[in-house]
DNA sequence: GTTCCGCATGAATCGATAG
DNA sequence: ACTATCGATTCATGCGGAA
């Protein structure tokens, strides 16, 4: 344990059952999986499960009764490849059933500390464009939970990488550039606004708050990714350098991986479900290409949090 | 509960034992004073009970692992004194203690469906102006529980009365339109862009989420109120008619009576500490003084959540 | 009258110090 | 070792006075 600052460069990366699946998005049961992965290997876990659901789907079938007993075995693997000052995000959210908010989650919670976990925090993600529908005892849902799990009461974190605009008219101006306009006024070396938001870090930045505020990603052509790239992309950056390792054992349409991909990170994903280990193998893949250029980008910037 | 519609007149408050304290800040425990209540007369409980703080304090010092036993009991009275169709709002968030989230909150949630009570939804307040500070394993709190209970699934809910004006998704529409397209804009018939504006927020009204965006009244030197008025009169009008009676057992400097006053409810409000008791007494008073012409002005509009 | 600046004010949390 | 107290840190908000 005396040896974090080394371990957390790519050295880790040489053991033999973790080199095997580095850098890629693996098929198959994450318990199988990371039965072949290292104990105190992985600097950071973001992961959105399939949620509980009532009916029985291939992917996402768990019955909200069941869904306790279902995880718990994989926290425990989870738990096992984590490092000691690594940290393990959690994005669920209960669904309504019968009437009720089902308590799986918060049993969860419950749970997973008896068997050793820190309930570190409860980051709120507010989804600026939640599911539309109307029902008469009921609001649409607009959040989701971000569970933060740690083994050790220190841990990792880099608060200076998520820093943020200061509040007000700053941050609306930055929220309302689109990711063209980023690029454009980055490029162009001189009088833009890239170099004024530079500018800002060094004066007007203040550290973000448990609130994200986020839209989810919506009708992307190929794949319906709820999961948006900027989630994962914040606590990698928050929890990770350059170098290091997530793991993403439910990844789905490859997310996770895209983040680790764009800001340097090295990246395991895993899916139980062939076509989206597919899918999302030939979205890293693209990422990775174009990526030289934007890894140094985003490191720079692109720090924010969504509005407010 | 055939009578319910009646019942939500005021009828009820002609009973004995409430009519006593109706439309009166009590001092004295809640547990004590409700005992006074009839059962099934309360349409709406709001409230923001004193967290769980380490430190002994004249006002709010329960341990965080003495909360649930001590809030228990008074779950039960509240339970009683509700109407079946009425509905229970409880703010409430748990801190951080030895480096985690208090586990209470979730422990309580589970104790009282255990008790009779269906933990219906769980509504987000995002704090707005949250505490300062800095600290190297956590970023500031900016959001509370808003935990909605109800006695049976089919309850008391008016959701036409807390639509809101599209306001904010009006405002990004504008923002994102190309600087062509406003300049065209503005110079036709010069009054241009903000008249239209004004006129999608008197059309466009929507249904709320579950998401509520306000700030607290930390500033105000009269009474510092962590709890806005905006909130009970949120739930006031979600969830009672005009003469309905709403109870804060837990009524601090005032803001659920005050709420209720503008809104033409009876109210109840109960608090152990007698310099809040007659606080909020005077600050209810002003409001009853100014209220006639409120009272209109705020049912036909005051209908937003925040932000958005 | 507007706008702008300064200032007080928080449901906070951690780590150190003291009993 | 365990518990109570204290200092340091930090930012959105609304008020009041000033330009």
């Amino acid at each position: 344990m005396g040896m974090i600052r080394e371990d957390s460069r790519s050295t880790q990366a040489s053991q033999r059952g973790l080199r095997r699946h580095l850098d890629e998005i693996v098929h198959g049961d994450c318990e199988d999986v990371l039965k072949e992965v290292p104990e105190d290997s992985i600097d950071l876990i973001v992961t959105s499960p399939p949620y509980a659901d009532q009916r029985k789907k291939s992917y996402g079938g768990i019955r909200p009764d069941d869904y306790v007993e279902w995880f718990l075995p994989k926290a425990d693997h989870f738990f096992r490849v984590l490092k000691p000052e690594g940290t393990f995000i959690l994005n669920i959210k209960e669904p309504a059933v019968n009437g009720e908010r089902h308590t799986y989650v918060i049993e969860l919670i419950l749970e997973m500390r008896r068997r050793g976990w820190l309930w570190t925090e409860e980051f709120m993600w507010h989804k600026k464009n939640s599911y539309p529908g109307k029902w008469p005892n009921r609001f649409r849902n607009n959040w989701e939970r971000l569970l933060q799990f740690n083994k050790q009461k220190q841990f990792k974190m880099l608060q200076e990488a998520v820093m943020a605009p200061v509040g007000g008219w700053a941050k609306n101006r930055l929220a309302n550039l689109s990711d063209t306009d980023k690029v454009r006024d980055e490029s162009r070396a001189g009088s833009g606004f890239g170099k004024r938001v530079a500018n800002w870090i060094d004066r007007e930045m203040v550290y973000p708050t448990n609130v994200l505020h986020l839209a989810t990603e919506s009708s992307n052509k190929q794949h319906s990714a709820v999961f948006p790239v900027a989630l994962p992309r914040w606590f990698i950056k928050l929890f990770t350098e350059p170098g290091d390792i997530v793991l993403d054992p439910f990844i789905g349409s490859g997310s996770t991986a895209v983040a680790a991909v764009e800001l340097g990170r090295h990246y395991l994903g895993i899916d139980i479900n062939r076509e989206f280990t597919e899918l999302s193998n030939r979205r890293v893949k693209k990422t990775q290409m174009r990526v030289p250029s934007l890894a140094e980008r985003r490191s720079t910037y692109y720090g924010d949090n969504g509005c407010q």
